[in-house]
DNA sequence: GAAGTTGTTGGTACGTCGTACGATGACAAT
DNA sequence: ATTGTCATCGTACGACGTACCAACAACTTC
């Protein structure tokens, strides 16, 4: 019933099984995960199947099942790698909890940024080492709060949550904007405004649709939104810690 | 480069196109949107097919490109008569701009609950009649705070990314858990934790990792979280639409 | 009525995908 | 040399989205 694999599986854990390795194989996981990766920041994530990874990589398409079980397994690996990049410098946790999470977040958002196909798969929460890390991470940031394990955890999800939640958003501004303002579009909006059902939405772009669009994409992609979202949420929170 | 579709698209966008009718077709839009979320909810995304939601619906799997030009726009469709499940009552947005969008945030939230599938096409942005009416429900409900143009659309953006942050978090948690917690994830986290590369979170999980899996689901699903964390961002709007 | 037009249906087929199966080659131990 | 096992990958199968086109049905025009 969950959307996911249906668990066929008396096979392990990914990170349970080690990799091949005995007798000197011609690739790795981590060579694998890499050249996927690059593929799906270079082509999208649809362009990443078994086959087109296999010849990326110079290899038959089956050769990619001796270190992994599944498509669904490289994508895991893809995901965990990108995870890798979220960590930052210990320097960076050394200077208060805001600062600390700020820095986080940030360059948590940057990876999202630099690999979009992982907004498709944000659904599927399977923890990876890199995964842990980015945890502990997060909780040596928060560890100088003296709040409770719970009170911890809120905040640490809650700003994950706020960070997902605008990649989302951001990337889908960008993509209606790179998009260059399809006119479909713009006579779909045009003739839905003119049809007198969207009285505020009209108000708010005026007549001209085309500056409304730019209104709209300056609003939502200027510099800092970002930042002064987190900002108010860490208010929230140093308030809420506060008590 | 824009992950999704290429665009071949001599074709008009589906909602410019209006629907075969002339001569009484067996089915429409509508019913065909309704299968197909009916059975994205049953089944799972991966379930719909073209194939599949055509058998659902008793007619051979071309017929359904004469309502639509292809799958995506199924899913266009799909994502468009869920978004009309979040229109809240007109009652509702009376009682001043908290209390409005906080409905308005609930009820999105709760069409993104039953419908899961929902969140991985979060993506693609393309606008459809329910999503504007959505949106002129939230312009309404911030309509009284008297800001800016600017500062109106910034909330309103701000809150449904945090919606959005929260049902996936809320999805991954809840598959989690329903997975009963799985004896493999378990051996790996224990693995993890023995190796002391942990410490915070080994501190805050303690030697139970049974006990700490129980800890976090009640914690990240915790009744009133959602409600908490949407009061926290719009305690921090609110300070910010005052100045 | 008949004939023509055109909206509606869906069968067949092609190229893609993930991957099961099993043949082949290469190396290490005997 | 022989054997066993690791590593590679060709072939094939059943799914998928959908292009193409033949068939049918309903309305229009005489």
């Amino acid at each position: 019933m969950p959307s996911d694999l249906e668990a066929k599986s008396d096979e392990r854990l990914i990170w349970l099984r080690e990799e091949p390795g005995s007798r000197s194989p011609g690739h790795s996981r981590v060579e694998i995960a890499r050249v996927a990766v690059e593929l799906a920041d270079r082509e999208g994530f649809e362009a990443v199947s078994m086959r087109r990874v296999a010849q990326e990589l110079g290899a038959g398409t089956m050769t990619l099942y001796h270190y992994v079980a599944n498509k669904d397994e490289l994508v895991t690996l893809m995901a965990d790698a990108a995870m890798g990049e979220v960590l930052v410098a210990e320097e960076e946790l050394a200077s208060g909890w805001r600062p600390a999470i700020a820095a986080i977040a940030k360059s948590t958002l940057s990876s999202l940024r630099r690999h979009r196909w992982l907004l498709n798969r944000l659904g599927d929460g399977r923890p990876g080492p890199n995964k842990l890390r980015h945890f502990e991470q997060s909780l040596r940031a928060v560890e100088g709060t003296g709040a409770s394990a719970a009170a911890k955890l809120e905040a640490i999800v809650l700003v994950d949550e706020y960070i997902f939640g605008f990649a989302i958003r951001e990337a889908q501004e960008r993509d209606e904007r790179a998009d260059r303002w399809d006119p479909e579009v713009r006579e779909f909006l045009q003739r839905e405004m003119d049809s007198g059902a969207f009285p505020q939405a009209s108000a708010l772009f005026g007549d001209d649709l085309d500056a409304a669009r730019e209104f709209v994409a300056d609003v939502l992609l200027a510099d800092g939104r970002f930042e002064r979202g987190l900002d108010r949420l860490l208010d929230g929170l140093e308030a809420s810690l506060r008590t």
